[in-house]
DNA sequence: CTAAGTGCAAATCATTTGCAACCAG
DNA sequence: CTGGTTGCAAATGATTTGCACTTAG
């Protein structure tokens, strides 16, 4: 090694806080200020991309084109409020049993799938 | 009027097509090259983007960062081919149904639902 | 000394916009 | 003459990379 990683673990850290679910390179960067890492944005980037490598994270591109990043855990969908922008975890919906047929039908070797749900959120709703 | 609208027809005839189901930019820039329609690619931008405002066309974002565009018809989902990156439309696995339980746990007014898939189709798997 | 982490500036990539030229009605 | 269409160049916005500096081992 060599010098140590303190925007990696900082980053773990803010991610493990759960403050939120998804975040933006510009979010991880913003929450890292508050919690007093003054890091430059490429940093926040690269330990980003690290972080996904290493498997501890997820990078995902909603239709907003920006990407965010998560917490690899157990499988989830999203749920992505058109009003606020805030994306929600929901639980998984679909199981193997339903791509079977289709993997027959097409072809396709599926390995995996993301679902998108998107509409109001319970707060945008009562405002 | 004032001008014919030249390139947004010529979209428009590129896209019922469908030799290809969902298009990026570049993908129509050069679509529309070999159809021998020299047009700029903003102005295909333009194009796309009025297509979509007329409601013919979608426009939706995979986890490469690109944004694609498809035409509107039936809703269906996609599988994304993880080797070649080709995009397919397959039917629709889930139904208003599949919310309601969620809609009524967590408040969200669901209007809508993306399902990507992904693995390796069947071009890629018989290579 | 060596290799990885970091900051800063600059390069990229895809998309978007400003503006002047153009043309069918 | 008018308003929508187009090309060209330049602005954006987000992400990514080059490079020199720093530091733990």
């Amino acid at each position: 090694m060599a010098r140590k990683p303190v925007i990696s673990a900082a980053l773990s850290t803010l991610l493990h806080e759960r403050r939120r679910h998804a975040w933006t390179l510009e979010e991880l960067h913003a929450g890292l200020a508050e919690n007093g890492v003054d890091a430059d944005f490429s940093t926040v980037f690269r330990a980003a991309e690290k972080l996904v490598t290493a498997g501890e994270l997820r990078k995902l591109t909603l239709d907003d084109g920006r990407a965010r990043f998560e917490l690899v855990d157990a499988h989830h969908d999203h749920f992505h409020c058109t009003q606020c922008g805030a994306l929600t975890a929901v639980p998984c919906l679909l199981g193997a049993g339903d791509f079977a047929a289709l993997e027959r039908a097409a072809g396709f070797a599926i390995h995996d799938h993301h679902l998108v749900l998107s509409g109001i959120c319970r707060d945008c709703r009562a405002a």
